[in-house]
DNA sequence: ATTATCTATAGATCTATAGATAATGC
DNA sequence: ATTATCTATAGATCTATAGATAATGC
């Protein structure tokens, strides 16, 4: 829910800009950017399309009020990889539950996420460049990590893109599909959230011992 | 690419009607049903956009003529979990290799039917309804077995969902975001096809290793 | 003759703005 | 006065069809 000012003293409940906020974030996320028409947006908002422009002038002023920086944070969380101390197995495990906790904070974004980067190469290009020399460099380190690992016979031959492929296909997917999956298993709301709660463990062990030599 | 009739004797190349057909199946696979108009596609194919209709009528019938088969059959293909013999752990393998080679051969849709199922809740109802009960069957075959496997301490415990979920992830997220991967890995397009060759492999060791007690 | 292609256009949207009116804050 | 809301409308699309013309198959 967004809230931007208090200017509401009484019970007066949401302001028609909230609303329409509110209405925007949902149609947005659920249909898409081009799916979604301002004249959609105040129906449900409950109130005249011409309000809606006149708050936030045009659709994409709107989008980026509404999503613009949730998104932004979103993929710049995404790209952390700090692993802090320890040894692999504990470093691993961090990269893994802190990934796992920014994609469920977002969880709402994460297919509307996956189709703007694919279909929008631009928008890749400009969260790679703008997250600089950082996250190249921790790759490196863990590159480096893993390979002494699997040289010691620690954990069988891996390359770093398919173990990373492998965590991020385990984190992210779910949430992309999660009306689907309800369905399919016949979940409810709670019951969904409790299993993805559990799910960071599942995952967590699926990994490090789909690891195993 | 679809070839309709083998009406042209000559050099002529593809008909007016094929090149339509192609062009309607790369912009609703990459921009989706409701951002693809019949001007663009139009455009794309080199002729008027009123040929487009006078063709197919309606976008509709085009959007079905285009991928309504191969839609329907990838779904199918997808619900079918027919282990064969074998101890559980070539059972596995098969179900989890099959149902790769389901996504693999329709990975240019999965991105495209990860939405339409998400957003559209009675396509994916009807596809359960007429799936019928076999798929049920085979589910509650496969969760028995699970839950010997489990009890002889053959593997570690584990929900037949929390499985089914790593396993429809680690298969079909990759193909979802391909484009993305392709460029954060700066992998080239042949280097990607080789990648998903071996990991077919990966994703069974990973799945395999990973219930491990 | 039949089939393929084009031009033109009707009727629905959609975005955005202008201008009128209602509500609110001093 | 200022801010919020509405009505009306311009100008872009978009889908679908009608009707004209060009190409093709007998």
């Amino acid at each position: 829910m967004i809230r931007k000012k208090e200017e509401n003293t009484q019970e007066s409940g949401p302001s028609m800009e909230e609303k329409i906020l509110a209405a925007a974030e949902r149609l947005f996320l659920e249909n898409g950017y081009e799916a979604t028409s301002t004249t959609q947006i105040a129906r449900e908002a409950g109130c005249n399309q011409a309000l809606v422009h006149y708050y936030f002038r045009t659709k994409e002023k709107l989008f980026d009020a509404v999503l613009g920086g949730r998104i932004r944070q979103a993929l710049r969380d995404f790209m952390i990889t700090d692993a802090g101390d320890g040894n692999f197995r504990q470093k691993l495990t961090r990269v893994i539950e802190f990934h796992y906790d920014v994609v469920r904070k977002n969880s709402d974004m994460v297919l509307f996420l996956m189709n703007s980067l694919t279909r929008n190469p631009s928008m890749l290009e400009s969260i790679i460049a703008d997250a600089g020399e950082k996250p190249r460099q921790a790759l490196k380190k863990f590159r480096n990590d893993l390979q002494v690992e699997i040289e010691m016979g620690r954990i069988r031959p891996i390359s770093l893109n398919e173990l990373m492929l492998n965590v991020v296909s385990l984190n992210v997917f779910p949430f992309a599909v999660r009306p689907v999956f309800t369905k399919v298993f016949d979940m409810g709301d709670d019951e969904t959230e409790a299993m993805f709660d559990e799910r960071k463990k599942e995952i967590v062990k699926t990994i490090l011992q789909g690891l195993r030599p």
